[in-house]
DNA sequence: TCGTGAACCGGGGCCCTCTCCGTATCCTGT
DNA sequence: ACAGGATACGGAGAGGGCCCCGGTTCACGA
């Protein structure tokens, strides 16, 4: 399923410094890095940019493949080192620490998350949203985690309090703080 | 402080038009429309849209004044017919279909929540922290939300609120849900 | 009515995205 | 080793957006 013809070696090399290249700008530029300029610092035309990532969307997608993957092995990671509902809150400050301090992979967790019926199958979404079903159901089994809520409702939440947390800190300092106050809630605690 | 000189009546008129041509291609097409769109909708060329709003935020801010002024408003008479927490959690929910129906609100909304020292002091944002710190302030007397959160706290989360709901629901029609798993949190109610 | 300067217009420079097709490169079978 | 087809490349160019500038128009006050 993956690539059901070897690609020819110099496809295989652009491809390789096009994804180097795309890691670089969108870290220096944010996802809105220009798509022209990739294509440049890789050393090829714009035309093989768009031939082997047709949207911005896609070029993102490989460029931060290997991170969304970590992410969710961590999630596999502390479920194993923590008690279910520690684990969620756990994974979700550094799913929301990486989506704050990794340029791009905002809008690429964003779009994974997104209902609009289509596309909404990318290799990212499925990760994460695996893991975040694990980690969602574990805790929901333990008690510690409202039994109505889904796991995508819980990462839609996330990409939204890391949105939160950008708006106080463009370097994500208070992270942890808002992410707690989405798990407890508003209300004062009730003893 | 508001127009130290009187507009000359032909830069009035088109200041007019502008304004009207924002809030039509903004509905539209969403906080990206084309300025040079919104120009000629208005019958004006570009320069003139220049020259009235230099950045694109205070074309954004001018054609959305009067909407925000009047959720700002809303927190008042919420809070003289509700008691205080119930009047806040109204205040988000209302707060956040405006943020997601008004096209463009969004954008503005979370500039002016941001913490970036620069420019912070946009007329939109005077106006809707105002309004946020009254309705906190009573609801923390009356001790019904937690003591330690700004007000500033609940703006940004209720717009990262209002994007998680926009991922689930281009149409906002899941807001309540999400506001309130904010307000009561994650953990399932402790009776 | 008329002079003056504020306000307008829109063309043009620059940058970005994305496509197309002639050309260069690679791979395979002999 | 090499011919020939398959594959991928490159970069110009169309289309569109942002924004500024210089000549022109027109509202206002005397």
């Amino acid at each position: 399923m993956t690539q059901v013809k070897p690609m020819r070696a110099d496809a295989r090399r652009n491809y390789e410094r096009l994804l180097k290249a795309a890691a670089e700008a969108f870290a220096e530029h944010g996802e809105g890095a220009s798509l022209d300029d990739i294509a440049k610092r890789a050393g090829v035309g714009s035309g093989t940019l768009y031939r082997h990532f047709p949207t911005r969307q896609a070029l993102l997608e490989a460029a931060y493949v290997d991170r969304i993957k970590a992410l969710s092995g961590r999630a596999d990671e502390l479920g194993r080192e923590l008690p279910p509902g520690e684990a969620l809150v756990a994974w979700l400050n550094e799913l929301c620490v990486g989506i704050i301090q990794v340029r791009g992979m905002k809008a690429l967790l964003g779009s994974a998350v997104t209902d609009d019926g289509v596309a909404a199958v990318t290799a990212c979404g499925t990760h994460v949203r695996a893991a975040a079903t694990r980690l969602v159901g574990a805790a929901q089994r333990e008690g510690t985690l409202r039994a109505d809520v889904e796991p995508i409702d819980v990462l839609r939440l996330v990409h939204g309090v890391a949105t939160a947390a950008e708006l106080a800190n463009a370097d994500g300092s208070g992270t942890r703080r808002y992410v707690s106050l989405l798990t407890e809630g508003l209300r004062p605690v009730r003893s």
